[in-house]
RNA sequence: CGGGGCGUGGCGCAGUUGGUAGCGCGCAUCGUUUGGGACGAUGAGGUCGAAGGUUCAAGUCCUUUCGCCCCGACCA
């Protein structure tokens, strides 16, 4: 391609409001532009990047059995009725009407659409195991879309079905796209670690997320460097601190006034806040056929903890959570600041695992000014329901080793569900097994978004001139530049070149403007092929071409007889390094 | 949805107590220049996000509204 007809062009400063370095250099290096909130156009070295990565991917997926297929981006409301997510699903999902005012909605995944093809195709568990995808555009009305490309509300995502037998088989292929996530990412030159993460709006029983750390991403991650532990803090779990035992001492009301946090209470008792039980007040939201419903909850946990919204959520089975507001609070009788489940009647009480192994906590009297000493359940109130709600944090013990753990931030560039029978018993997509009994199918489902791998592949491979792509990404292998001048050999011979290597079937970006030298060095490390030509009168001197790798500062002169033969070998060595990363990773 | 910020040529920005809109880069033409974002000359390009209001006069003041960014809530 000749950069004097290219579609994009380089920008030398960045659009305002862009934060994130790939946001900044996608742009500026012209490879995408923004339409609207979450809306961007991929331009041709966007799309060509986004091409080789969809590629890669689905070599990943058909080396393990993998079925390329397309699915709509419209669906009729029907499927997502049946399997309940029409009314689960709040305004994230779009939904219009058609022209005979039926309901239709934008996917945001295609779970229902292939439980519904599977009613039809397939009928007896001799065609399984199967194993679908497709690269489909979905559209989520998120909130807050942010940081460029790597939470955007239109996206296309590569999403796979597994769908099997028993849940054997879906161990099976979960795995079998455990290590296959990790040799797409690393193809990519992008590291991630597999972390395990909430099933969220997707159901199901298991659910790895695959993140590539970095600061800019949006995702809180659990760490333990000593075991390796893993975990979204949506659902990262810790080594809760043992409670000394001791003797039950009787109910005591204290006052303590102006004590409406547990930090004022610590300090005006003089106890540690792991003496004490905190008092949170959720309304908890149930989206059902005939509407919303709403329940009050009072949770119960230490003082020293924090309640995790997701743990808790899952724990009662709701779709939401909101704070409760003090009006709602005084309605079931307790008080604000010194809410005790003790004495409450009707309400239902979540207490966190560690309460129970805690005696003699001070908790609130619910009467203002007032708090019990030594409350302890089940002896004082009875729990509708004891559960693990606690958030994990920096600090906290690794439930594994014991060590302490750290938290990080990432971007979830994929991940993978084990869904079991929630869509195929919902939809009825159903086999005949070997005994003559009708089984729902066994499904997985396993996401990466494209568009966000580009982000990070920006994000991890850029210096401060630019992008710095892989070769297994680049939109183009090389980048020729020609400082030609009025100098029409140089010119020639740098004609002469574009067309040989285009002949030897080599992708070459070539810059044939009449800039100076400095624009064209500028904007070729912008861009960040991972090769540079450099043809010019001096380089020809030396009878041959400059040939520099995007992360090298040294070039070296090559003949140009020869130059053919270096290229692939250098395309060669670059391919070369990034197979080296791809290696088996243990599953866990 | 809450908090904060920003909307002025393609991009980055200035615009004072209201007085008829400017700078840099980019773009066009011509000439000079060609190994790290060259130089000169000439030129094109703006309903100042939108609507309403105040005023003799609004980019500037008031009201409403839309868009975008950041933090939080939310979330694959």
């Amino acid at each position: 391609m000749r950069l004097s007809h290219h579609f994009g062009t380089t920008l030398r400063q960045a659009p305002a409001g862009t934060e994130a370095i790939s946001h900044q250099l996608l742009l500026r290096a012209g490879y995408i532009r923004q339409l609207g909130q979450g809306l961007f156009s991929a331009l041709p070295l966007a799309k060509r990047a986004l091409t080789k990565i969809e590629n890669i991917i689905r070599e990943e997926m058909d080396a393990i059995g993998g079925q390329e297929m397309l699915m709509p981006v419209v669906h009729p409301a029907e499927v997502w009725q049946a399997t309940g997510r029409w009314y689960s699903i709040g305004a994230e999902m779009a939904r219009f009407k058609d022209r005979k005012d039926r309901d239709l909605v934008l996917a945001m995944t295609h779970e229902e659409v292939v439980a519904d093809l599977c009613k039809t195709e397939i009928r007896s568990y001799r065609q399984l195991p199967q194993l679908v995808y497709h690269i489909q555009t979905k559209f989520r009305d998120d909130p807050r879309p942010r940081a460029g490309l790597i939470r955007v509300r239109e996206f296309t995502m590569k999403d796979s079905y597994s769908l099997d037998a028993d849940e054997a088989g879906l161990d099976q292929q979960y795995r079998a796209h455990y290590q296959a996530y990790f040799n797409i990412f690393n193809r990519c030159g992008v590291p991630a670690i597999a972390v395990g993460s909430d099933v969220g709006m997707m159901g199901g029983s298991a659910a790895h997320e695959f993140m590539y750390l970095t600061p800019v991403g949006e995702d809180t991650l659990v760490l333990c460097r000593h075991c390796g532990y893993a975990a979204n803090r949506q659902i990262a779990r810790f080594a809760k601190p043992a409670a000394a035992p001791e003797p039950l001492q009787p109910l005591q009301k204290v006052a303590t006034p102006n004590c409406k946090t547990i930090e004022d209470l610590a300090n005006f008792l003089g106890v540690p806040k792991r003496k004490t039980a905190k008092a949170v007040f959720m309304l908890a939201g149930h989206e059902e056929e005939s509407g919303t419903r709403e329940e009050f909850v009072f949770v119960v946990i230490r003082g020293d903890m924090e309640v995790n919204e997701t743990k808790l959520a899952n724990a009662l089975h709701a779709d939401w959570l909101r704070p409760a507001t003090d009006d709602e609070i005084r309605a079931v009788g307790a008080v604000p600041g010194y809410g005790s489940p003790v004495g409450l009647k009707n309400v239902t009480i979540v207490v966190d695992d560690a309460v129970p192994a805690s005696p003699n906590l001070v908790g609130g009297a619910n009467e203002e000014g007032y708090h019990w000493l030594n409350t302890n359940t089940p002896r004082d109130y009875v729990p509708s329901l004891v559960a693990e709600i606690a958030a994990a944090g920096d600090g906290d013990a690794c439930v594994q080793c014991g060590q302490p753990l750290y938290t990080a931030r990432g971007v979830e560039v994929g991940n993978i569900f084990k869904l079991g029978t929630r869509y195929s018993a919902a939809i009825g997509a159903t086999y005949l097994a070997a005994d003559g009994t009708e089984k729902p199918i066994v499904m997985g489902s396993y996401g990466i978004g494209s568009g966000r791998l580009l982000a990070c592949v920006a994000e991890e491979h850029h210096d401060d001139k630019g992008l710095v792509m892989p070769i297994t990404v680049a939109p183009y292998q090389v980048h020729l530049i020609a400082l030609a001048g009025a100098d029409a050999r140089v010119a020639d011979a740098a004609e002469g070149m574009y067309r040989a290597l285009r002949d030897a079937g080599i992708e070459v970006l070539y810059d044939d403007r009449a800039e100076s030298p400095g624009v064209k060095f500028a904007d070729a490390d912008l861009m960040g092929m991972p090769i540079r030509l450099t043809v010019s009168a001096k380089s020809l001197r030396a009878s041959g071409v400059e040939m520099k790798r995007r992360d090298r500062a040294e070039g070296v002169i090559v003949p140009a007889s020869d130059l053919i033969a270096r290229v692939r070998a250098e395309i060669g060595t670059l391919f070369d390094e990034i197979a080296a990363k791809v290696v088996p990773v243990p599953f866990r």
